[in-house]
DNA sequence: TTTTGTTTGTCTAGTGGATAAACAAAGTTT
DNA sequence: AAACTTTGTTTATCCACTAGACAAACAAAA
């Protein structure tokens, strides 16, 4: 049985109805002849749509709005309070919770910081953190319409954390889990494809199609948007571009691997050679500290900042080359660096890009910043509820 | 204005008309009865769906099949004899262009070899090869339905040649030259991109979703198939990864960086350290005379290869880690030397890439050899025109 | 103020394609 | 021969979209 899809009327109203909504929320207020104007639908199917997502409560009507020579308009509006989402960034060292409306405005945010705890610790973080806000949601139509979680490793297309080497964790069901103590939809994403997401709903990426987004932490983890989707590989594992080769024969990695991307350009490649240029002990040798340390003028810590842009465009530069992207964005942790890496990176890039990849490209510096992955996963909860309207 | 794409009855049609052919073409010979049964579309609709493609003369009715225990269906057949599509790889120094069916099969093929021509002489054999194609198709109710045509360059989104290194093209706009003479469809695409198709309907690709095909030649070009589909970049450029860096500081290439793959892994790198290595010189130091060398046993030419095929594995290990495919080609002419290429690949890519990306991972080397692209763009024709049905 | 023309949104009739169910034809099985 | 099965067509019905008529609400010109 291959039950290939097949097209009939019902399909058809569905997906009218969606694009009417999907007008509806990109260029609200916006009149019924207006919407079948930029669709090309019919005036009268306009009205019937529009009357029906009335009635779901995903719209509503404002007063009416300008003439342009006639009859007034009755102005719509996306309904973002009809429902709300859970985002949850899962990190290695911290919990960070959002519960967002329909169009990603945080409308509530809590972070929980800790420090070598078990799974079944975090997991009971995570219920409490779910629970907190849940309970702190105000009433809606439809109430919370799912939980999305972004965490550092690599997830099955079924939701399951394969592997998250920085927590310790290994086969573990959280969608499952979660799905069945809560009874809502749950997605679990990688960290990086979250954010990536994120980006490119919310954030700098909002104007681009094909979209490069490397998260640079501890170590490097890459989400990819190709044709304005976010993909993933046969499995869901693409984007270990961490550990691409950059050095035959370099450093040896715990992946196996020797010479990868992330033992050169990550929070712990700087930190790592930090410490092995005896860097002044005055300030803590991380990330922040070092970031204290080159605002304050210090000459080593700025020239490791300039080698790990330098290190990081060897890399994009990769990256360039396969995708041919619009857009490159750093984001994570490294991008509160982004003073002293823009140079050597874009460097690197200039000097070494084919030019015609070069054209028409941006690389751009996060804006949501640690908050990406959060509003990613709580943006796909979203559309997720609303295809199934 | 955005003209988002609305839906209609017409659209529901079309779109049913299209899997119901597409049905036929994978499952012929097939009854109209199991038709309805596989798509799950009415036993009515598919029998006026079937009577237009009668008329249309892309389908034919056979006589009567097997009976399972009832009155015998009628089978259906594509009539893959209802047009013709040409299909051209213009390498170098060849020029290799074929007849096929609708269904891929070689009518006719025909192979023009030459050294050091200029633009308008290569264009000249063109016309000629496209005229002699065109002459010699058998007739049929459609006739030459499109011509395809793989180059070895970039190629942008309009058909229009950027640049093609190897053979001193620049900005050249074969698409609308071709058109213009011919006032047929004609598809330019990237040879790799071309080859990757013909791989995946033709070749050993056929029952793989993600694949990558990496065609190594004088150059390594490499084409994707992502989700069942070619992926090009945002302007057409993807796949150039022939200048991925795995060597930083390395060897010069003339693309402005350095430590490019194609340096250490394709045909050229094969012959210059075959020159350096001050190899025997009674074969000529060609890919041909050094597969000769290796037949015969010389030790000196099949460690050149296996060095080849280590370098190809330190690049696929890459794209394995960008991508996670489910299979991996390895194609052109570089193919040819699979025997001492192998086992050095294969021992890189256990050893160095991460191991759930190795699971239900294939390598495997082109079946289709210099076939590949020219294939792939006469299937590209066909699927266009199969679509405006 | 009146008239004219425009814009908005609803309503009605009609079109076209899908579906379900009845039906005829051509088999097999008992 | 009778009963059942399978195939493929036909018929009546449903449903979403479209075109075009229409009324309401407004602006601008007379």
């Amino acid at each position: 049985m291959m039950k290939n899809k097949t097209w009939n009327q019902h399909v058809v109203k569905k997906e009218n109805k969606s694009l009417v909504l999907e007008v509806i929320r990109t260029h609200s207020p916006i009149s019924r002849a207006s919407i079948a104007n930029d669709t090309g639908l019919n005036k009268g199917t306009v009205s019937s749509l529009v009357s029906d997502l009335l009635e779901d409560q995903l719209i509503y009507e404002s007063g009416p709005g300008e003439s342009s020579g006639g009859r007034r308009p009755v102005m719509l509006l996306f309904n973002q309070l009809a429902g709300y989402a859970i985002g949850i960034d899962l990190g290695v060292n911290y919990l960070l919770g959002v519960l967002t409306d329909l169009e990603g405005n945080i409308v509530l945010e809590k972070l929980v910081q800790f420090n070598h705890l078990s799974y079944e610790e975090i997991e009971i973080e995570l219920f409490t953190m779910v629970d907190y806000l849940m309970e702190s949601a105000p009433p809606s139509p439809y109430g919370i319409i799912g939980i999305g979680i972004g965490v550092p490793g690599t997830v099955s297309k079924s939701g399951e954390i394969l592997l998250a080497p920085n927590l310790g964790w290994k086969n573990i069901d959280l969608k499952s889990i979660m799905e069945d103590k809560y009874d809502l939809p749950v997605i679990i994403e990688n960290e990086a494809n979250a954010g990536a997401y994120g980006e490119k709903k919310f954030g700098v990426g909002k104007d681009f199609n094909q979209i490069v987004y490397i998260s640079v932490g501890i170590g490097i983890g890459v989400g990819l948007i190709l044709n304005d989707e976010l993909y993933k590989g046969s499995n869901g594992f693409s984007g270990e571009l961490g550990h691409m080769t950059i050095e035959v024969g370099g450093t040896k990695c715990r992946c196996g691997n020797e010479g990868c991307w992330e033992l050169y350009a990550s929070e712990q490649a700087l930190v790592k050679s930090a410490e092995n240029n005896g860097l002044s002990a005055n300030k803590e040798l991380t990330l922040e500290g070092l970031i204290t340390l080159a605002e304050e003028g210090n000459v080593q810590a700025i020239n490791l900042f300039n080698q790990i842009g330098d290190y990081l465009g060897v890399g994009i530069n990769n990256i360039i080359n396969t995708f041919n992207p619009q857009q490159v964005i750093i984001g994570n942790r490294m991008a509160f660096a982004q003073e002293w890496l823009t140079d050597p990176l874009n460097n690197r890039i200039r000097r070494q890009t084919l030019w015609f990849q070069q054209q028409d490209l941006e690389v751009n510096f996060s804006e949501l910043l640690t908050h990406s992955s959060a509003l990613g996963v709580a943006a796909f909860s979203v559309e997720n509820f609303l295809i199934t309207i």
